[in-house]
DNA sequence: AACCTTAAATGGTAGAACCAATAAGTCAAC
DNA sequence: GTTGACTTATTGGTTCTACCATTTAAGGTT
């Protein structure tokens, strides 16, 4: 018999898929946008002859989707936002925890993508997201005690985020930003090599940034990130032994 | 008073959150790994004292997220997945509907991201590779009628997501899908323009492919997508008058 | 005017019951 | 011995009811 009869296996779609799929078909035909209230989980239930508990289950999917958000009380309700980036960094994470995605894998996209938002950045970078990166670097260099490691984590995370804003692109961003929270991740468990001085690593950086140099701003970076790598890989192979 | 004290405003967390954080705390420490079953919806809302409800809100959570697939019947249940590329696809399918993302940084973004897998693709193609993208491309010349347009479609997101395992790269796969995909929705919305020869277009990359020739690949695929966006962006706008 | 009380609406949780699908076991027919 | 129908136990999917916690508005009191 040919195995190319186009058999599919069947997919019996659940009640609160149902539910999904006609809120975000919603969306699509613009009948519903960013800043609407949908009705409440009792009335909604009744208009589509479901229970309750079926359009919480799709609401708490499009919640964790970051298309809705719910907020309780008398004026709560279902609001549709704008979309969020916290899935994408979330299910990256739970690849590389699952072994879905090897850290070698990761760290080099990572340094793939760094690269074209350098390149952009350089290009499109006003002063505005200079004095911002500073202003990062200067907050760094106060945190330099053991017990403000959690503050320092979070403005790596921020001194990424905005050289990802300087590229004026939004979709850089969350890219970016797919490929750099994870790190906190492996930053509350491996802990941090403070063996070298990072500041002074992103102040030549922005200061090539500066020069629109794109090359030397590359190399500066692509320098920062092998250390941490080699650290990371290390300390990835010292754990599971 | 200093805007500086660090106060931040309280979350409390609900009680499936608390029950999600804890099945992904018991994956970060390796105590469940992919492949594992978790407990029943009833034996484990005994188990943690909440209701059946709360562990189901938390494993839907989970399963949207890639992390578990869930199984009905006896030896059905929970089980520990290795993660999944869906919901960064969905993600970002829904920045672009709710407009938190706009058309244009998308498909900039994506032509930044295509000139790093082609320039990894260029190095590490096998010949596996290149066969599986010309068997591709053969199928592609088949589907050439009106009514194998989501034939077209499918093969047009399996040649790119060839194209991304010729990185030998997970990450870049996954990068890849979540830039590519997200054009089914757009394809099946406003229809594709049948102007061009895109088989022409990939044989030719291809071609520069097997060849190493990196900037002649980038160039082909480059042309490619200008054509393609300068038309998303003319049916976008024809679509919103 | 400031403060407190009350009420109503809404999401969050609990618990029970039942439906539907799945897999394994049992048994009769061939 | 194999096949197929039937039974049974387990589990996710759904419904229903009730109640809790929070938020906002309205009204009343000082």
């Amino acid at each position: 018999m040919s195995s190319s009869m186009g058999f599919r296996p069947v997919k019996t779609k659940r009640a609160f898929e149902e539910v999904c799929d006609q809120i975000r078909a919603e969306i699509q035909a613009g009948r519903i946008a960013a800043g609407d209230k949908l009705p409440s989980e009792r009335e909604l239930a009744e208009q589509l002859q479901v229970s309750r508990a079926t359009v919480r289950e799709a609401f708490r999917t499009l919640e964790i989707g970051g298309v809705l958000s719910l907020q309780k009380g008398v004026k709560g309700g279902a609001m549709v936002m704008h979309g969020d980036v916290k899935p994408i960094t979330q299910t990256i994470s739970d690849l590389l925890s699952l072994g879905g995605l090897s850290l070698a894998d990761y760290t080099e996209a990572r340094k793939c993508l760094q690269k074209e938002i350098i390149r952009l950045a350089c290009e499109r970078a006003t002063e505005e997201d200079f004095s911002a990166l500073e202003a990062n670097i200067a907050a760094t260099r106060e945190k330099n005690t053991e017990a403000q490691i959690e503050d320092r984590t979070a403005l790596t995370l921020q001194f990424y985020a905005l050289l990802a804003r300087a590229t004026k692109n939004k979709a850089m961003e969350i890219l970016m930003s797919a490929v750099t929270e994870p790190l906190a991740y492996y930053i509350k468990q491996i802990g941090v090599d403070r063996s070298w001085d990072v500041a002074a690593s992103r102040t030549k950086f922005v200061q090539y940034l500066r020069k629109r140099d794109v090359d030397a701003a590359i190399a500066e970076m692509s320098a920062h990130m092998e250390r941490l790598h080699a650290y990371m890989l290390s300390r990835e192979l010292s754990a599971t032994h």
